[in-house]
DNA sequence: CTGAAAGCGCTAACAT
DNA sequence: ATGTTAGCGCTTTCAG
């Protein structure tokens, strides 16, 4: 049998009560009486049973959060800067990885509510936000996803992706570049994906560039499709005259596509120029270091954190906050 | 007021035991009640409620997971796998990056204790194991370091360390080097980083080579320590005559080294040879490939979060198990 | 300021 | 096979 607050009460000569007030600090106990408890607590080496009080208080300071792919960079550094912030305030992260699938998605989610966890941070969904709404009851921040009007106690927190992309553009043309290969994410399934492709190509438009000197291909942001859509390309792809630039959706996946150039013997930028998305940590040591658009993951993490502690502990309403952070390109070698 | 058991048992005609017994499928029930009770969980739209479950049964259904950095992929690899087969069996992961610091570590282990997870698996931790084990009572699987000898619940999974880098060193004298630079982990507080050290340099001995003929210098096992440590090997390094072998104690240091090397217009392998440790998905994507050490992670993985199931669901003792597994040499370009 | 006591929602003896 | 009931350990009214 496990040490109660029960044993205290009586090794201590008080109430439970008073055990309870001086364990929450929410009631003002005399010091006689604290201490005594305090003393009672070392002696029995009492350790209070978070069970029982979350049946009680029906919380359990654990907070829910998704992402795609922990073994991408860029989520892995988001999950260290949530799980950082959390600690400080003594809350605890449950991790859900799908795997890049729907499917695994839903059920982490589904997984995560069974569990009664506190609230939901969820990177990156692949779900349809209203899905998620309809899903989620507890306090719920999204990142990295556009905010969307409705009813219900989100937040979200994002950069944007079409002016992100858009400046990718702005930049390759400004250096002459007349011919352009877009290796896009899944448009249909991850909005990111679609904003990165319109943005980048309705901006080349804007310029001037004809639709027809735009080829697009589309992947899932993981390395290997970056390969082998670079891959297929390279099957006709001639650099001769003025070489095209590639604008790949992520880093991860251009770094594939890079690899792809590298074994047919292309250099970059001098037959192809490449730009990524999302400027991981390891960009900036590829060859070419890589350009790419910063995509704020780390300031994302921070404020959704923030954001769902004030939820939690402030009993702040999330409705209609959504905080949106600056994507800047950032110009290096590859292009 | 919530749906409980009591509003089922009612709406069913049936006891709160039957309602129980219906979910937890642990008491034969006929299927007429069965039927009814059903029927009014869905009527109802009930959900059990896992915080009184948690306390009546004095379990939670989560695991602690320790891992210094989430953001090296050698152990987001691990994350990824663990959480899975966790998942498998609905159990869920707690996750705690330390980030490659003692203190955070305690604190974490701390952590998980106080939250009472149902066991905890520490993925390769700075903790001296034995400071571990008398902070630790549920069961604990410890991931990449070796077994000690102990009468407690807890289970070793891991790679031979001095093998593997014994195989580097067999691998490198029977190339014909006969100079050699050590860049070792914190090998005071990491045994790994100990066992590749002393496997790599005893080894050399074995083959006659004077210890003179090994510079050993000390990192992290951090990207950035790598590049440091090579940068300073660097300013004196004359590849004339024979060039010499680097054996960098893990792969994200071996990439940090590859970058001085390069930025000071070293060529790999022809000026110096590179070998690293870990074999994490990015190495043969490096150039040169890099030439490494499977160093097995995801099995690594799988087995504890097996070992950890069974010790919970099966109730299995882990006391004496350890899985030892094979760290076998992956030869490409770099060397 | 402190204590008595109710009860959070569930599981598991035990009784029928 | 099903029902009754006693808690799990804590927080929190409500009295005093």
């Amino acid at each position: 049998m496990n040490v109660t607050i029960k044993d205290i009460a009586r090794h201590a000569g008080v109430s439970t009560a008073t055990v309870s007030n001086v364990l929450t600090q929410k009631k003002y106990v005399s010091s006689d009486l604290e201490q005594r408890v305090f003393q009672a607590i070392n002696e029995l080496g009492y350790r209070p049973n978070v069970y029982a009080r979350n049946l009680k208080t029906n919380r359990s300071h654990i907070i829910g959060v998704h992402v795609p792919d922990i073994t991408n960079p860029f989520f892995s550094e988001g999950v260290k800067a949530l799980q950082s912030v959390a600690a400080g305030e003594s809350y605890q992260i449950v991790l859900y990885d799908s795997d890049n699938n729907l499917e695994s998605e839903v059920k982490n989610i589904a997984g995560m509510i069974s569990t009664q966890v506190d609230g939901i941070i969820a990177v990156a969904p692949r779900m349809q936000v209203d899905e998620l709404l309809a899903m989620v009851e507890v306090p719920l921040v999204i990142v990295d996803r556009p905010p969307l009007p409705t009813q219900r106690n989100v937040a979200y927190v994002y950069a944007d992706n079409y002016r992100g992309a858009a400046s990718v553009a702005d930049f390759l043309v400004g250096k002459g570049y007349r011919r352009f290969y877009c290796l896009a994410g899944p448009t249909e399934l991850v909005c990111n994906a679609e904003a990165r492709l319109t943005g980048f190509t309705e901006t080349l438009r804007l310029h001037g560039i004809p639709d027809t000197a735009c080829h697009v291909s589309y992947g899932d942001f993981t390395f290997d499709s970056g390969y082998e859509l670079m891959k297929a390309i390279l099957e006709t792809y001639d650099p001769a005259g003025s070489p095209a630039a590639a604008f790949v959706s992520s880093d991860i996946m251009a770094w594939g596509a890079m690899e792809a150039l590298k074994e047919k013997k292309f250099k970059i930028p001098r037959d192809m120029g490449v730009v990524g998305y999302d400027n991981i940590y390891f960009s900036s040591f590829l060859y070419p270091k890589l350009t790419t658009v910063e995509n704020p993951i780390r300031e994302m993490a921070v404020n959704a954190a923030n954001l769902m502690l004030d939820a939690l502990e402030r009993r702040r309403n999330l409705l209609g906050l959504s905080v949106a952070l600056r994507s800047a390109l950032i110009v290096r070698k590859s292009c």
